[in-house]
DNA sequence: TTATATTTGCCAAATAATGTCAAGACAATA
DNA sequence: TATTGTCTTGACATTATTTGGCAAATATAA
């Protein structure tokens, strides 16, 4: 399948030399389900994403980023203007106010 | 609740002075469930989407549209930096080339 | 080959979603 | 006030999806 969160995973754990089965053990997962998370055939769990930046030592946010926006890649995936729908979304955050428009 | 999708239907349906157990029926579903989707409880269905589009005479697209934002809010809405996610993906797409940059 | 790493398929358990029923709330009207 | 029709909510059963592990298969090294 392939994920941003999973390619992030993949190229920390490239760069350590570390095999999959130590990080899934920190996990305390399958070595295979931890293999999936990496591929994007599973998605890691909230609660695993800090322990995960702390073990790879990177920010906790950059990961929870990846980590919703390959969510939501999965949702426009299906759609055709994903583009549109992202402005949709872009705009009410904006009047909402979560934060600055600019996007 | 409330959704964006949601307070579409309840507006299309303010306007045509419609009862849910109209708009319920022509989806066969229950009225309960009609009013959980207007209010943002539960979502509507994917195929039942065209047959929202078709009875309220408005474009398909329109309503896949605010039905899909309605799903990338819940995703962004737990997460703080939503605008950073949002831009994320923007750029991947601009990468994949799914259509224009711009966002 | 032998050893280690990664990947895949399939199953069971856990979780989440969907729809309905029944009861309650609300508004308009007789 | 009682009645009628509409809308809303909560609890529950059903169904669908997700998740993790095992075992077997496939790579990759040594």
């Amino acid at each position: 399948m392939s994920s941003i969160f999973g390619d992030k995973l993949k190229s920390l754990r490239g760069k350590c030399k570390i095999p999959q089965r130590e990080v899934a053990s920190i996990l305390e997962i399958d070595t295979a389900t931890y293999c999936k998370i990496e591929n994007g055939d599973r998605r890691a769990k909230r609660e695993q994403i800090p322990i995960l930046a702390d073990f790879f030592k990177i920010d906790k946010k950059e990961l929870f980023q990846l980590w919703s926006a390959d969510k939501i890649y999965e949702i426009i995936a299906e759609e055709e203007d994903a583009r549109g729908i992202l402005n949709i979304v872009a705009e009410g955050i904006s009047i909402y106010g979560n934060q600055k428009s600019e996007v």
